[in-house]
DNA sequence: TATGAATGAGGATTCATTCAT
DNA sequence: GATGAATGAATCCTCATTCAT
C-alpha cells in the first residue's frame, strides 16, 4: 500500500509546490510585493498552513533562492555531457536566449531577486542571492579554464554580466529580441575566441 | 521686500529637497521599503507637507527617476565637449567606474529602480524607468554613429547592457573592482573598434 | 480663542486618554489578555491611531506603569502633609484598605503588573515594575528613619510585603475583607512601634 | 504478558510527563506566554497527542494546579511528623526560604497562577487556583488553633499573607535574600508566640 | 502653505484546536 | 493510542493617504 506514504508524501508534496509557487511569484512580482497570501494561494496551501513548512517570509524567500541555485544546477548537470567546453558556454547563452520571453517580461529570476535583496541592510539573503550568482561565475570560469584561455575568472565576469545585462534591459525595454541579438554576439565572440580570449 | 517670495522660493526649495532625497533613499533602499516618512525625514520636511508638493508616492518615484534622468542629461551634456565620439564614450565609461562604489553598494539607480518598477502590472512608472534607460541607449547610439561603426544602436545596447550587468554583478557581489576590470575592458573594445573617429 | 490650542490640546488629550485606559484595562485583564483594540476602545481611539502615540504594545504597558508610579507620587504627595511619620504609614495603609474592593477583584495594581513582567525572558519592563515598587519601599523606609526605628528598611520591606500578600490573598479568595482585617493588624503594629515619632 | 499493560503504563507515563512540564513551565513563563508546544516539547510529546490526555489548554494549567496541590499535600504531609504545631509552622516558613532562589526568578507558583488567572473573567480556574491557596490556609490555620492561639485563621491569613508578599517582593526585585530575612522575622514571630499570639 | 494628527486597509505571524491516518 | 499535518481566527504593527486647522 502506498497509503502509509501518503501523508508524508503529501507534506513533501506541499513544501514542494510552497517553494515551486515562492519561485515563480516572487520572480513575477518581486519580494516585497508579493504577500504570502499570494504564494499561499499560488500553491494552493492555506495561509495558515505555509507556516507548518517555514516560519518565515525570508524562509520562503530563501526556498525560491534555493530552488533558482537547483535550476542551475539541472542546467550545467545537463551542459557537462557536451564535450567541447566551448560548446558548453554556448549552449549556456542559448539556454539564456531560449528564456527570452520571461526575461522580457520579469527579468533573470535570480539577479531580480539580487538587485531587490540587496537594498537590505538587515538580514543574510543578499549574500545567499550572491552566492547563487557567483556558483555561475564558478562554472562559467571552469569552462574557460577548461578551454585554456587567459584569466578565464575575468572572462566568466564579463559572460555572466552580459546575461544580467541583457536581460535587465530586454525587460526594462520589454523586448525579448533584445537577448537574441546580444546572445548571437556572444555565440559570436565565443566562437572567436581562440586559447587566449578576446574581449566581445 | 524679498519676505513675499520667500515662501514660494522656500516651496520650490523643498520640492526640490524632497526630489534629491527620494532619489537617494530610494535608490539605497528601493522603492518598496521606503516609506514617505523615510524620504520626508531625509529631506527634512514634515510627512503632512509632502503632499502638498507630490500627490502619491509614485510621484515622488516618478520625481525620482526625472532627477536621475537630469543627472545623465548633465553627464551627457559634460560629455559633448569631448571632440571625439570615442572618447566620450570612453568617458563614460570612466564616469560608470568613478561611481563604482555606490554601484557595489546599491547598484545602478536606474536599473535597479527599473527592474523594482518592471514587477508592477499596475500604472506606467515601469514604462517611464525604459524611458530614462532608452535615452542613454539613444546617446550611445548616435556616438557609434558619429563612429561610423555600422549597427550603432545594437552596440549601444551591447555597452549599456555590460554596465548594467556590471553594476548588478558589483552590488549582488558587493566587489567595487568588478567595475573597474570591466570598464577598463569596455575603454579596450572601445579602442580596437575601426570608425571614421579616430585618425591612424 | 482657545481654537488654536486645541489640536494640540487634543493630541495630549489622546495620550493621556490611552494612558488611562491603558493602565486601568491592563490591571483588569492583564498584559497578555489585554489587546491593542480592548485599550483603544476604552480610550475611545481608533486603534490605528493608538501607533501615533505609542509604538509598540510595550510601550503602553510602560506608560500604564509610570501612570501607576504617578498615582504613587500623589498619594506620598499627600502622605507628606502629615507630620508624624507614624501617621503616614498608617494613612498609607488605610489607602490601601480603601482600595479593597479594586484588590479583590484584581489584586494591587503594580504587584499583578510586576508578576506578569517577571515571567518574561526579553526586555526590561520587569526590571522597571520592580523600580516602582522599590521606590515605594524607599518611601516607607524614609518614614520609618523618621521614626527612629532600628532596620527601616527591613520593616519596610516587611509592610510593603504584608500589601502585596493581603492583596494577592483578597484577589484570590476575593474577599476584601482580609484587606480590612490585615490592614487593621498593620495599623496596630505601626502603633505598637517605639520610636522617635510619638511622644508618650 | 506485561505487553498489553506497557501501553497503559507508557499512557499514565506521559501523562505524568504532561503534568510536571506543565507545572514547571508555566510556572517559568505564565500561561499566556506559553504554548502547547513550548509544554509538549518540554514534557517530549508530540504536540498532536497532547490532546489525547488533555483536551483543553485550560485541562493542562489545571493540572498544573493539581501538581502544586500535590506538592502541598507532601509538604503538610511531612510537617505532620513534627509533633509541636509550632515547629510545623517554622519549619514550613523554612521550606520556603528553601526556595528562595526560584521564588526570586519566578514567584511563588501557586501565588503567580492565581494573580495570572484572576485576571480572567471566563472559566473557574481562578477559583481553583484561590481554592489550592485556601487549603494552605486552612492547614495554617489549624496549626494556629492546635496552638491555642486566639483567631487562628485571623493568624493564618497573615502567615501566608506574609508568605505571598515576601516572594513577590523577593522576585519583583530578583532578591533571594528578602526570602531569607523575612523568613527570620517570621521564624521570630512564631518563636514569640504565647497561647494568644501577637502580630508581627 | 504648512503640519500634527487621524484613519483604515492590509500583512506577517502565532497558536489552540482538529483531523486523517 | 499516536501523530504529522491542517486550519483559521486573532493579534500586533505598518503605512499611504487624508483631514482639520
Amino acid at each position: 500500500m502506498t497509503d502509509s506514504v501518503k501523508p508524508r508524501a503529501r507534506g513533501a508534496d506541499k513544501r514542494r509546490r510552497l517553494t515551486t509557487a515562492a519561485a515563480r511569484v516572487l520572480h513575477e512580482q518581486g519580494v516585497e510585493r508579493t504577500t504570502l497570501a499570494d504564494i499561499a494561494r499560488a500553491a494552493d496551501v492555506p495561509v495558515g498552513n505555509v507556516y507548518y513548512y517555514f516560519k518565515t517570509k525570508d524562509e520562503l524567500v530563501q526556498a525560491a533562492l534555493s530552488e533558482h541555485s537547483t535550476h542551475l544546477d539541472e542546467l550545467t548537470g545537463r551542459l557537462a555531457e557536451l564535450a567541447d567546453p566551448r560548446d558548453r558556454l554556448k549552449a549556456l547563452v542559448q539556454a539564456w536566449v531560449d528564456q527570452r520571453d520571461v526575461a522580457a517580461r520579469y527579468g533573470c529570476p535570480t539577479g531580480t531577486l539580487a538587485v531587490e535583496l540587496d537594498k537590505r541592510t538587515d538580514g543574510s539573503l543578499d549574500v545567499e542571492a550572491g552566492a547563487v550568482i557567483r556558483r555561475l561565475l564558478d562554472w562559467v570560469g571552469d569552462q574557460f579554464r577548461a578551454l585554456g584561455v587567459d584569466d578565464a575568472d575575468g572572462m566568466a565576469v564579463t559572460l555572466v554580466s552580459a546575461y544580467q545585462g541583457m536581460s535587465l534591459l530586454a525587460n526594462a525595454l520589454r523586448d525579448p529580441d533584445i537577448m537574441t541579438r546580444e546572445g548571437a554576439r556572444l555565440a559570436d565572440w565565443l566562437d572567436s575566441l581562440q586559447g587566449a580570449g578576446r574581449t566581445p
